[in-house]
DNA sequence: CACAATAGTGGCGCCAAGCCACTAAGAACC
DNA sequence: GGTTCTTAGTGGCTTGGCGCCACTATTGTG
């Protein structure tokens, strides 16, 4: 406990501080953190499923480093605006992709010298799920897209470490569909099984059983049959269903069974 | 896209900015975020199982705010001798606990203007898992000290959002547990399969059936026979063993059911 | 009216977990 | 030395959810 650089900060240095022999080292080093505090900046796997795939939102650098290169959408953190990361992940989903309240979830938190060729920083990582019929894109086409993923990445290279953060953020997505509902929030508010299952085939890429998949999701008593509707396509017409309780987490009992992990 | 505050920084500013209706509102908004970076801490969440209960690794404040308060383990990054979150982490485990290598995950990250009366400040948190035999704490005892953990709380009041991340990391340790073998960490190398069955049921809070949890453990076929060797007591001596790859993780089939969800 | 296409149901077997009774091996006590 | 206590370890039956697959239902189309 000699070494220790805790919360003691800025106003209240040379108030409450003890004469100790470590006090030079502890002021070296607490100089050092205070003048250089990595930058902090929020960034966005905005993840949905259109055209039979996943997709994720990525802008276009217009500065340097990386400059006309493809990147998740994020930035830095306004300590004036954003009462909390959360609050800031929030605002910017807003910002980049004009999007209401979908499915908001921290990711992870990467930070290191190297991960930006101008020093430290550290960026916390939120994914987002949406509809694709709820996206409308602000601004200038050019610089934002949806983009195909597949695998776990895109076809091209991405600014910093935003692939390997893709990359993870899919394979989060993945395993929480192996036991929850949270692939409702990639489909509009009425949807048929068919639709829910076709989505979770594109996301775990492997087929499943009609059976198992609507003994499974009614089991969980999480959708709610909205009475008479029916959506129509080449073939018998589908029951359509609503999210029950959009607040609600359900699990399900066991994993869906997958051949290759 | 019109307002984005990305990655754009310091060393740039001036050369590559095209003259923009929304320069002004831009250089605001990012001499803000510069000269206002949160600070950014690494607290830990260091578990282990003693007296048959959980303990979490405890330290006295020695200083405002939150004084004489006791808070987790942690404090702020040192972008000289850190590499990265992890590397600090890493660090800071060795500093606080002097433990070699046990098992450290990332939790989660917490940010806020309100949770340090000093302002903005967001923390990383870890969480790690030792046995309680490999812990020799350094350093003044009075500062660190092992606390019991009833429920997902301490019996007082902690730092700044402590007993908020606490709670989350012991919920997260316990849906873990449900699912993975990470119990093994909280053993020193040499354990018994009774010992390890106590250690999931002090922790699930729950009485688990012995042959179920034998099939479960055995199957998964993470553990390795040390042959003729016993550990007694007051019955029949038990089967020593030694977890097998501490790199690996095994996901057992099914969650272990709790009643109470 | 047959047929294609898609939606939805039902039945059988498997596998891992719950539950519980049983055996195994040592210590303590008489 | 045998009985009893205590803890370790095994085995068998039941249960519940999922894989698998066949079957029925309801629409459009030629």
């Amino acid at each position: 406990m000699s070494q220790r650089d805790d919360l003691t900060k800025p106003n209240t240095v040379g108030t409450t501080m003890a004469a100790d022999p470590d006090e030079a080292e502890f002021l070296r080093r607490y100089a050092a953190s205070v003048y250089e505090k990595p930058s902090f900046t929020v960034d966005l796997v905005i993840l949905t499923v259109r055209d039979e795939c996943l997709h994720v939102l990525l802008v276009k650098r217009a500065e340097h480093p990386f400059k006309g290169c493809w990147a998740l959408p994020g930035g830095f953190l306004d300590s004036h605006r954003d009462a909390s990361v959360d609050a800031c992940a929030a605002r910017k989903l807003v910002e980049e992709a004009g999007v209401r309240a979908p499915y908001l979830e921290q990711l992870k938190t990467y930070g290191s010298h190297d991960r930006d060729p101008r020093g430290w920083t550290a960026t916390t990582v939120y994914f987002a799920l949406m509809a694709s019929e709820s996206v409308r894109l602000l601004g200038n086409q050019e610089e934002a897209r949806w983009v195909r993923v597949r695998g776990d990445a895109v076809g091209f290279d991405l600014a910093f470490d935003h692939a390997r953060i893709l990359a993870d953020a899919v394979e989060r997505l993945r395993s929480k569909l192996e036991y929850t509902h949270i692939a409702v929030h990639l489909l509009p508010e009425e949807f048929t099984l068919p639709e829910l299952q076709r989505t979770y085939e594109i996301i775990l890429q492997q087929p499943l059983d009609k059976s198992s998949f609507r003994r499974r999701v009614m089991q969980a008593d999480m959708l709610e049959e909205l009475p008479g509707k029916q959506r129509d396509g080449s073939g018998r017409p589908a029951q359509l269903y609503r999210f029950r309780d959009y607040d609600r987490r359900t699990f399900f009992p066991r994993s869906i069974s997958r051949h290759a992990r």
